[in-house]
DNA sequence: CGGCTCATGTAAAGATCGTTCACATGAGCT
DNA sequence: AGCTCATGTGAACGATCTTTACATGAGCCG
């Protein structure tokens, strides 16, 4: 241990050159391990190789450094509701559900990020730039559900946008937090958290009067007004949104 | 404060009598107050008044007083959904509906528990008494599921209770997890968490094909396919489930 | 090149916490 | 009265968070 602190300082002489982007990534490591509640302050300044109090040089104190991780976990958040959103292309729809996915994707593989960003106590109006940066990932969203919402079928009322991307996000952050996750996912389920998303917001958007049986692939086309299911869809599975009914 | 815990030693003697309850009902205080990762086992002590050692007579570790909320939150969060769902008087949704109001209210009314219980890292399977807890509360979701689904609509396949009694699990803690606790509530909502479960939760169940319209909206324009217990409506909002749309 | 300055890191120290251990107390039983 | 055992105390250890005084050296200016 002295020995790599001293290998180290060899390469890098006194001063550490990175020490900032170092600890983040340090803490990173250990949130994804240990959780966001495990993670100290000393073992990250350990783990980049510098005394515990070189940390203060950088961050006022281990929330802000939480808060940073944060901030940064929600602009990759962002970016990559973005890319799944794709500005709605093929449809709306099928964008509309890649962005659950991608919600639920980015939850399972940067459970350090999700843990910072929701579930570590951290204020999100501590911080402006994190305020901004989770309204910005959250606009994704609320976008998304605007373009939906125009979609509204005819004959029926138009669901406001904002409530929709409310909806759309406490039901991924939900599976997320319940299923998804960690020792969360101890609990036993039928089906897969992303299956269990999916199905749920078909059920949602059908529910709000959409056709949610786009593209039966195999099969002739299905004119979808009112029986809904019983065809085969693309990304459900036959049946509707909930497999076989037996 | 020494004069306080003479005073307190005068009062009850050498031995506290009732610790482990007061611990409990000391740490309950505590993580209301600042979450359940800002609790401390010495504060807990602290406000019983006695030494820091004392607790360990009752609670192996920090950890196990967690527990012990938390399967006391589950009890507690047991007893509220059966009395909400109220063996499904007056009709299914009707009290359907009310065991999600209920669901929101324990996560606003008992923040400590519903923290303890979900949100403090505590491993559910850890302890077999926890787990226990926690599947009676969500039997009760469950149940209030199997006989929702047994009203599905004819015509339709039939959802499975499982699927359903997660859904609603997820809508609710998604919602009381973001928009109704303690500072996650700083985000701006244009309507009350409530309101929001409530929509959300009418929208799903007429994407299962279920008639939500108990007193259909001004402008009809919803085609209620058959109404078996459909009678007088309560708690929904004139014009669909989200209010009216403009 | 020499020296100044300031960002960056270190060491030491105080405060708090979780946890353990040896010991003290006293409530209840015989 | 005396024994016993659950319950509480005090001291101690190691770890963490945070502050403070001091050390280092990179970059700049003359």
């Amino acid at each position: 241990m002295s020995w790599r602190k001293e290998q180290r300082r060899a390469e890098r002489g006194y001063h550490h050159g990175n020490l900032k982007e170092a600890l983040l990534q340090a803490a990173l490591g250990l949130i994804a391990e240990k959780g966001a509640a495990g993670f100290t302050f000393a073992d990250a300044a350990r783990m980049a190789g510098v005394s515990a109090a070189a940390p203060y040089r950088h961050f006022r104190d281990r929330d802000e450094l939480l808060s940073s991780i944060a901030q940064r976990g929600f602009e990759q958040f962002e970016a990559r509701l973005t890319a799944a959103w794709d500005d709605g292309r093929p449809d709306t729809v099928t964008a509309f559900e890649r962005v659950g996915k991608a919600y639920l994707a980015f939850a399972r593989e940067e459970p350090a990020f999700y843990n910072a960003m929701f579930e570590s106590g951290v204020p999100v109006d501590a911080n402006p730039a994190l305020q901004a940066a989770s309204e910005r990932a959250f606009n994704i969203i609320r976008a998304a559900a605007e373009r939906l919402a125009a979609l509204s079928p005819p004959g029926t009322p138009r669901p406001p946008a904002m409530m929709m991307a409310l909806h759309i996000w406490s039901m991924a952050h939900g599976v997320a937090s319940l299923f998804s996750r960690g020792d969360a996912a101890r609990r036993k389920l039928p089906m897969s958290p992303d299956e269990l998303l999916e199905a749920e917001v078909l059920i949602y958007l059908r529910g709000l009067g959409f056709p949610t049986d786009r593209r039966p692939p195999a099969k002739g086309a299905e004119p979808p007004p009112v029986p809904p299911e019983a065809s085969s869809g693309s990304g459900v599975p036959p049946g509707g949104p909930w497999g076989k009914p037996k």
